[in-house]
RNA sequence: GGUGUCAUAGCUCAGUUGGUAGAGCAAAGGACUGAAAAUCCUUGUGUCCCUGGUUCGAUUCCCGGUGACACCA
């Protein structure tokens, strides 16, 4: 029989990890986490990683393990996870579980990306300094000409995708949309996708609230000794963005706070948009 | 108690020289191939506080009421 992959996914704070741990459990299954922010060992408490205790009771993987100083990506979690889970499996586990919020990386690691070469970093760095000297306009004129397909097909307002996929054309010298083919790859295991939901209302006040838990727990600590990787992509995240204002005194504490819960909110309901569209997910509404 | 100002979207307010109204924020919807907790796009009908009057027509002007605020007693 075949072994199975049970993802189970939903927008932040719906309560993945409760439910998450009592499945690893019943399958005797580690956890093994799909968060991209969660992964990096520098952040604790703004990324709602699991307690101590939950990581004592089941064995996670993708909690912690990479430092914020690593450039992670989709990709890479792609060719990490995929040979740990298939190791897993062939240890003798028949099912095992997956969680996480972060459904870019769940289709990566469920679909496969195309094989693109490895980012120049200077490259972007300059890349970025013209869009934001020069703005978007110029990086889109200039992907026109290399590369007319996906000057058609991308979002081009979006000054991140121009900029990625202008990257990659000057980088290699052939068009960003030649790599794309979409290879849907086959995986050696079947694949479940329970989804959790709850009632807006509900999932938003579960927001509030775990922000203002977040600060009593010393969120403004955490962020003030990360001020050396502030400028990290890692760093580009809710709960960290505004402390930062904060810490520098553009913004008070309580607006800061207030932004936070609103951003998180936000960022809730681009994951659930982003789900709308997987037909495979089953939809479960979780209550208490 | 008196006088004045105000009452319009969930909030803060703008506006209609009388022809039933629009910004910001909030909110909602969406996109997504190595930054994805990122990045980007779209969406504004609401007893214009209530009653009555003037008017072809009142959210707008007038009388009265209610509430809030300010000042005077």
């Amino acid at each position: 029989m075949r072994h199975k992959l049970l993802i189970i996914l939903g927008p932040t704070a719906v309560g993945k990890t409760d439910y998450s741990i009592r499945e690893a459990l019943k399958y005797g299954s580690p956890v093994i986490s799909c968060d991209s922010r969660q992964i990096y060992r520098e952040m604790t408490i703004g990324t709602a990683v699991p307690t101590p205790d939950q990581l004592g009771a089941v064995r996670h993987y993708f909690i912690h393990s990479h430092s914020v100083s690593t450039l992670y990506s989709a990709g890479r979690y792609e060719t990490e996870a995929l040979p740990l889970v298939e190791s897993l499996f062939s240890q003798g586990h028949d099912t095992l579980v997956m969680a996480g919020g972060s459904g870019f990386y769940i289709d990566a690691f469920c679909r496969g990306l195309d094989d693109f070469p490895q980012a120049d970093m200077e490259l972007r760095e300059s890349l970025n300094v013209r869009l934001r000297e020069e703005g978007v306009e110029s990086l889109r004129f200039e992907l026109k000409r290399l590369d007319p397909k996906s000057y058609a097909t991308i979002d081009i307002a979006n000054g991140q995708r121009v900029l990625r996929a202008l990257e990659v054309c000057l980088s290699t010298g052939r068009p960003f949309s030649s790599f794309k083919t979409s290879p849907d790859r086959k995986r050696s295991f079947d694949i479940e996708k329970i989804g959790l939901v709850r009632p807006r209302e509900e999932l938003y006040a579960r927001i509030d609230r775990r922000v203002l838990e977040m600060i009593d727990a010393g969120l403004v600590d955490e962020v003030r000794s990360l001020e050396q990787y502030r400028h990290l992509p890692a760093l580009q995240t809710v709960g960290y963005k505004e402390i930062f204002q904060y810490l520098d005194g553009e913004i008070s504490l309580d607006r800061a706070i207030g932004l936070i819960q609103r951003n998180t909110r936000h960022y809730a309901k681009r994951q659930l948009s982003y789900w709308g569209r997987d037909k495979d997910i089953r939809w479960m509404e979780v209550t208490g």
